[in-house]
Parts: structure tokens; C-alpha cells; sequence
DNA sequence: TTTGCTCGATGAGAATTTTAATCGTAGAAG
DNA sequence: CTTCTACGATTAAAATTCTCATCGAGCAAA
């Protein structure tokens, strides 16, 4: 597995790539923006680590430009700031997570792990309309605005958007979401959707998620 | 797949019968107590269906008895009494799940369908010094006490007996129970511990559930 | 043995999740 | 077209789950 590191500071970057090339990733570093862009379009690796603030050219506009060629390849973010609006243009960029500086090893390493695993198929970001949902870092975003949602708030809008178009039963989504296997006589999906579609306010225009009567729920683009 | 049905009432087993034949089980039927014994004993069913009542002999006496050759069997009880006492025999007794009367025949398939896709392995109740646990009903007994559990509980208590003897660290714990898989610095896991052993009423004599500092917690029979 | 430090126990309060009751509306039946 | 019914929406309250702060015990170092 090959790794492009995009970083200006040598104690970082030889930091990671020492510990990354002990767990036997082959490790390149980019110590500005341009020349990461390039390497990085090269189609070589299997994952960016982009920092936030390189000379030359933002972590950002890598990852905006590298989106356009590969939509698949992970991109993970190293950021000192956690400020909610500067993550979120990270996310709109099309980033998988980001990771906040000082971090430990070991963490950035499991996060390098979640993102190689799936690598077939599985993606960790949908979109709904102007909704954006991400797996790995557990955030959504309408538009420009973050939107704050709960575990299970989340899980079944993940579950929602996961289908999109395709309409989803109640006793499937309480199998999924729930992992209730008998008795579906409970009306907590509602409550959810309900809850939902107050926060992501959802009004007649933007119905992105429908009400099929006697079935269930779908997400879907109106 | 060979389902023996052990009940007296032809009304319910002609049903059973047919539905069962339907879906392509085997089914025999017995309508006396020491009948059904010899024929569950004969060991050539997968799956027992046993009446709460039947002349002759208990359908927990039955269970009782089966139990003793066949571990791995299940057991389900179709029963009309539905108070707590009861049923806290029957699992006693080994049962693996139990459906009261009147019942869906849709329900009951999906229960015998659970109970025979395991199988290989799988094991549906734990036991832990006097303390049962039937993942199928999600039931906890205390010897003969019936414990309520939410849950979260549950499932680590779940987690924990399925791990008998194994020390448990947090982390796994929390990827386990609580499908956190960055971040351990929650102190949950304590606050369930300490719910369990209260609910459970672990004393000093009865230290089922042990800590082992700096790692997590063992399930053990002291 | 004593001291200090870290980790787990415990309890209380906040947040989330679930239940339950009521209201409104779509679709069916007349 | 009107009425009825059943289902979903909505709200409030109950239960569970989680966080946080404090306390106490175990372990190591002096």
C-alpha cells in the first residue's frame, strides 16, 4: 500500500513515515503543494494524508482537485485547527476524516486501517440533495451549515441514505438500525424521522425523505 | 431438517404439521409426555417444539431430561402462561426460547429458523456460577430469580460470559458492546459494571464479574 | 511504613432514546 | 361528496444511557 504524505515540517512528516513504513506502508512526502498535487494525480497511491497548511498550494485545494480525477481513493486530513467551519470545507472538499494535531500515532495509524479495509465497494460518504453524510467521522452537513445529530439520529439516516430511492421498510430499517428481530410494534422510527426532518428542516420543497404510507420510509433527490 | 412437536391438542398440531411441512421440516408428532421423551431421545430431531402441558409428563420435565444427552439441541416451548414464574422454569430447565399462545405461525418460523441457523458453534445461553443467560429471549436469571437487565446491560454481560475466563480489555469491550472503535476515554464501561454487580447483587463471596486494573474485567466462577 | 499517584467505584445530573397518548390527514367505503 | 378508519405526525413524559465530578483503594517509590 503507498502513501503520499503532503507536509512542510520534517519533524512530522519523518515521524510518520518512519512509523508508517514500520507497518510496511511504502511511504513519499510532498513538501509543497504543487508538487503534491502532482504526485498525487499520478494514480500511485492508495491514500493521501494531506496537511492543512502546505507552501504553495492548500491542503484543501489538493484534495478538491484530486477529487476530480479519483473519487474513490481516501484522503484523510492532519489539521491543528478543529473549528467547526474550517472541517467543514475539508468535508465539502471530499475528504474521508481529518485528525487533529497533536495526535498519537497509534490513532492515526487505526484511522489509515479504517480507510484501506473496505476498499471494495463500501463508501464512507453519501449525498442526498445538498446533504452530506460522513461514516467515518460521524458528520452531516446541509449546505454550508453542520448539522448536529444523535447516535441513532445519525444511524438511521446513514441507513436512509445508505438506500436512497430504494424504499425502506419499517421492519427492516427496526432489523437494521435497531437490531430488533421480533415485534415491530413500535413507533420510535417516526419519532426518528420526524426528529430528522426537523433538524435537517426538511420542508415542502426539500422532501428528501418521503413517507410511503403502509410501508415505510425513502430518501430521495424530489 | 427434523422437528419433533410434542403436544396434545390436534387442533394445534395438525396446524403446526402442516405449516411446518410446508417449509419443508420433517415433523413428528407426539401426543403423551413419556412418548415424547423417548422419541427426543432417540436423537434423531434437530429441534424440539414442547407443550407447557401435556399428559404423562412436564414439558419442563422433558426439557429437564433431554437436556442431559443433547446439550446443543434447542428447545422451544410453546406455553398460554406467560407469568414469570413459569417461565423462569423453563429456562432453568434449559429451554432456548419459549412463544405463548396464541402465536403468529410466522413468529414461531422465524424463532425455530433462528434457533437452527447457528447451529455450528453458537451457543444461545451462558452460565456463570448460578447466573443464566439466554441471548434468544434476552433473559437473565439468578438462580431462581428473574433479573431485569436493560440493554446495554445485557450486552455487556452478554460480552463478558461469552468471554468466561478471559480477561476483557476496554477496548474491545467498547468496539464490542458499544461499536466505538477510536477514542476509549469514556468511563461507561464502569458505570455498567458497577449497574451489573448491583442488579446481580455480587457480593464478596459471589465475585463473578472481577476488575483486572489497567486492563478491563473477567468473567469467572471464582 | 508512609506518601503520592493513578485507576476504578460510585452517585448525581444531563442527554438521549423510547414509550405512550393525542391529533390530523390520506385513502377507502358508502 | 361525506364519513369513517387507520396510519402517520407530533408532543410530552418516562426510561435508559452517558458524562462528569468526587471519593477511595491499590500500587509504586521513597
Amino acid at each position: 500500500m503507498r502513501i503520499l504524505i503532503v507536509e512542510d515540517e520534517p519533524g512530522i512528516y519523518n515521524f510518520l513515515k518512519q512509523g508508517l513504513e514500520e507497518e510496511s506502508y511504502a511511504v513519499d512526502i510532498a513538501e509543497e503543494g504543487k508538487k503534491g498535487l502532482q504526485l498525487a494525480l499520478s494514480g500511485e497511491y492508495d491514500l493521501l494524508l494531506l496537511d492543512w497548511m502546505v507552501p504553495g498550494m492548500s491542503g484543501i485545494e489538493i484534495c478538491r482537485q484530486f477529487r476530480k480525477e479519483f473519487k474513490d481513493t481516501p484522503v484523510i486530513f492532519l489539521t491543528a485547527k478543529d473549528t467547526v467551519d474550517e472541517t467543514i470545507f475539508g468535508l465539502q472538499a471530499g475528504a474521508n476524516d481529518y485528525i487533529k494535531k497533536p495526535f498519537h500515532f497509534e490513532e492515526l495509524l487505526e484511522r489509515i486501517k479504517v480507510q484501506l479495509r473496505p476498499k471494495s465497494g463500501e463508501h464512507s460518504i453519501f449525498k442526498l440533495g445538498n446533504i452530506t453524510l460522513n461514516t467515518t467521522t460521524h458528520q452531516v452537513l446541509k449546505a454550508e451549515e453542520v448539522i448536529s445529530l444523535t447516535q441513532k439520529e445519525f444511524a438511521l439516516l446513514e441507513y436512509l441514505m445508505r438506500n436512497k430511492g430504494i424504499v425502506c421498510r419499517r421492519s427492516r430499517i427496526i432489523e437494521s438500525v435497531w437490531d430488533i428481530h421480533f415485534e415491530y410494534n413500535t413507533g420510535v422510527i417516526d419519532v426518528y424521522i420526524n426528529a430528522l426532518r426537523k433538524k435537517l428542516k426538511l420542508g415542502e420543497d426539500e422532501n428528501y425523505i418521503q413517507t410511503v404510507r403502509g410501508v415505510g420510509y425513502v430518501a430521495k433527490e424530489i
